[in-house]
DNA sequence: CGCCTATTTGATCTGATTCAAACAATGTGG
DNA sequence: CCACATTGTTTGAATCAGATCAAATAGGCG
């Protein structure tokens, strides 16, 4: 399968939220992108580092997460094909947290100085990038709630919910399935919960006949009964709205 | 106490990070602003609606939360003078949360046109706001990595240590006290505890000696031991830099 | 095949919740 | 200025969701 070498996931990504302008997608398109690609398990911007660029997924599947000083790990974020996971760094000097990725993954990264001339000369772009860092707090605020205050049945059925949702927003949905690169590890560090749970949890998830699970590949049984499951309801993703910035 | 009718407290917050210029300060000056008052517990925004306007604290405290189906609160975030705590709403049309008051407060709206008007003719100011969403969604992965992976007396300790540094950049700390409107209740539904644990893990705090707090007056016993019992790194903050947008 | 990593299972333990009730504070109206 | 109501804090006891520890399976893959 070919890998876009240019930043048309991240088109594809803006166009299902908004419409561009001809200038707008040409903009985008002369961007620089310096592509890579990268094994599984690889960081691609540490905690302390002062990045000059963003790096655009262009395929694969990235996260964000961090090491507490316990030793713990947290994971904040998962990231696909049209995210830019460290767009923050544009305007925050210094990484809080890392970005690695899950599996090998094609990245494009882009200096900091392009996306900041991008916007000045199309003020619109920039509210849609904004935009985008704002949604993805939506999603940090979602998933506080989701360990604050929800089961571990839940929470996991909540993570499924989102990623079809996200997944099928970009076509990476086929007949409710969807590739889960993603190990119980994984899950626990991004739900808070410890991996024996998870696992138990799964095993209920499938008992209910909500999903399937194997090998990497996801599939939703009930998408009714997995949402409600969840408690998910969508609204957080703001995929909805053709309204823009 | 004289409360300003301006946005003075956003300039002084806005001048604690990055130097303004002349036209700058005039701008912000210029914003339209429509002062209320509101008594303790007052919703100002809700799930659902489509605000048009953005909220700045002039004084008191204000709180974001989300009521989850099962019934249960989960709080996402604290906000003083100098805050805007909507700020997300002049690029997502729907709110996905509330914003309520903890305690009789003063609050400035500023209607969305303006703030877009403020960004295309100060876009360096743009990148000012931009970057404060981005400290809020940086607070918000800290807490969730609080809520998914420390001990619920490492969170209490944690967030006392994010209060103390905040209050003290708008200069709200005096004697290393500070108010701390928050009933046991919320700072239960911020770190997703129950309120009885909240209790305990407040007694063995002061038990430490590392805080003493009655009648809403919190005092930092010892800033070394309440950081380390809380694993308190104030990078996230994103307090130091004078580097900017 | 053999190694390494992921999943699964079992047994035990504990941090935190829940339920229930007592006890301060704080405020309100008479 | 007191009596009452309301809201917040504290305490005790019982329980549980989820963690921890330890070990057995099961996949992938070079």
């Amino acid at each position: 399968m070919h890998v876009s070498q240019t930043p048309e996931p991240l088109i594809r990504k803006l166009e299902s939220i908004t419409d561009l302008t001809e200038a707008e997608r040409a903009a985008l398109l002369h961007l620089p992108l310096s592509v890579r690609s990268l094994k599984a398990d690889a960081d691609i911007v540490r905690e302390q580092d002062r990045p000059s660029q963003c790096c655009l997924v262009l395929e694969g599947f990235l996260f964000r997460y961090k090491i507490l000083p316990a030793g713990k790990r947290q994971i904040f974020s998962f990231h696909i094909a049209g995210d830019i996971p460290d767009l923050q760094s544009l305007h925050l000097t210094v990484m809080d947290h890392n970005v690695a990725t899950l599996v090998p993954s094609t990245v494009g990264f882009i200096p900091h100085h392009a996306i900041r001339e991008l916007c000045l000369a199309q003020p619109r772009l920039a509210g849609i990038l904004w935009r985008d860092t704002l949604i993805d707090a939506a999603v940090f605020r979602e998933w506080m709630a989701g360990i604050g205050r929800r089961s571990a049945y839940a929470r996991i059925a909540h993570l499924f919910c989102e990623l079809y949702l996200r997944l099928k927003a970009v076509g990476l949905i086929k007949d409710l399935t969807f590739e889960l690169p993603i190990t119980q590890a994984g899950i626990a560090d991004a739900l808070g919960l410890s991996t024996v749970h998870v696992n138990r949890s799964l095993q209920e998830l499938r008992a209910a006949n909500l999903i399937s699970l194997r090998g990497g590949r996801l599939t939703v049984r009930s998408w009714e009964r997995l949402q409600q499951a969840g408690e998910f309801d969508p609204t957080y993703l703001h995929l909805d709205v053709k309204a823009a910035a």
